[in-house]
DNA sequence: TAGTGGTCTAGACCACAGC
DNA sequence: CTGTGGTCTAGACCACTAA
């Protein structure tokens, strides 16, 4: 193996929370050099790869630092609030504001195409103490049986779902709003503030699992998506 | 500007159907060194960086060749607006409001990385007799010379260059924000009415090629993406 | 101002695949 | 075989910026 190609894998593998976690500094290209029994020629090559891939930030004079996670999100992922939040050094918090059992779905979480029962939740996202995000939310019952035994005042049930009920298929639809009466009073913010609304359906093999629509204040949230062929 | 990169563009430019359409075989390294007055290294990291974009295919002994477009990614990930427009069974219409040189970048395209000359458009493309968006866009014109000639007074330069100027890498960023003077007078609504923005940087090979922003009233326009993992 | 990355030079050896 | 790209050496100068 070629010493440029070493030197890459190497402090991939080391980049992890144990050892060297975000924030780390690595060493100088010289030193990587002197350790690898190879010029400086080599070194660079495979610090400049990994920064192209984002994985460590170089700065002239600073040195070489193991890249924190990005603060934005995929579109084409679908993002998981409490990580966001925590992943940008804040305090996460969901809560509950309301909670009903339908016996089906009569909203615009119709597009799910279900009959089925649905348990239909309203709650807060919140980053330190002021409200990130206000979400209502629609499980299908049918799709994820076990949502009814749990205890969402404190749990996302977009964290819940992420984890316990796979999807296949997914939809987001992506508009601006004008805060509503109701989105005003849970975000704290003026009627008539721009916000960004996030609507998301979601299915597994064909059923709907959830419906989701997301407000998020114009300033506290944006929406970054990245392409390059394959 | 440093050899490997004058190189790059060099060969970007020119890779164009009228002077080295697909195919064409490229100068060997050692040829493009002499060229440009540099060792055979520059010329090496220019190679490796367009076959990386997928610009060029490299093979030993057989040389360096203009690689097949990788144009049909572009266009279903890139939304055409004139497009969208006319599927909706809508007239569609763009109408240039200012056309200005600029000698580089200084504003939020400068992320694009390029101390090029840049023409800078203005314009508001029109569904039917109403306003559907208004559009700010920055053109870099070492990579889009030809663009300099176009007529763009009723052309919407995101038409023209998709079919000219095919890109490799692209950066969508998402926010609602409320319109402010400008932008209201443009769309013939009032200020701070929500609105859709979407700015969006694309790069060919690494050297940026445009920067957009569109704002779209938010009753007026939504993303919508659908897919499902691989 | 000194340390670091960014880039270059002029040469070298090798692997690979067309010829 | 021979030409090409892939990678390396040992050294150099410069640009930037954090200390």
């Amino acid at each position: 193996m070629s010493p440029a190609r070493r030197i890459m894998e190497e402090i991939t593998v080391r980049m992890r929370p144990g050892e060297w976690p975000p924030g780390t500094r690595l060493p100088v290209e010289t030193e990587l050099a002197a350790q690898n029994g190879c010029a400086r020629g080599p070194a660079n090559k495979a610090m400049t790869a990994l920064a192209e891939a984002g994985l460590v930030e170089r700065r002239r004079k600073g040195g070489s630092f193991v890249a924190r996670p990005p603060v934005h999100s995929a579109v084409l992922d679908i993002p998981d609030i409490a990580q966001l939040i925590t992943a940008r050094g804040e305090i996460y918090a969901f809560v509950l504001l309301s909670r009903r059992l339908r016996l089906s779905a009569d909203g615009p979480e119709t597009a799910l195409k279900s009959s089925d029962p649905v348990l239909a939740l309203e709650g807060v996202h919140r980053a330190g103490d002021a409200p990130f995000a206000y979400e209502t939310r629609i499980l299908n019952l049918a799709a994820a049986p076990d949502a009814e035994k749990v205890d969402f005042s404190h749990t996302a049930p977009g964290s819940w779902l992420l984890t316990h009920i796979p999807w296949t298929e997914a939809r987001h639809r992506i508009t601006s709003v004008g805060a509503d009466r109701t989105a005003a009073r849970r975000l704290e913010i003026r009627i008539g503030t721009p916000c960004l609304q996030l609507e998301r359906w979601t299915w597994r093999a064909g059923v709907g699992v959830t419906y989701a629509r997301q407000t998020y204040p114009g300033d506290r949230y944006d929406l970054v998506a990245d392409f390059a062929p394959h």
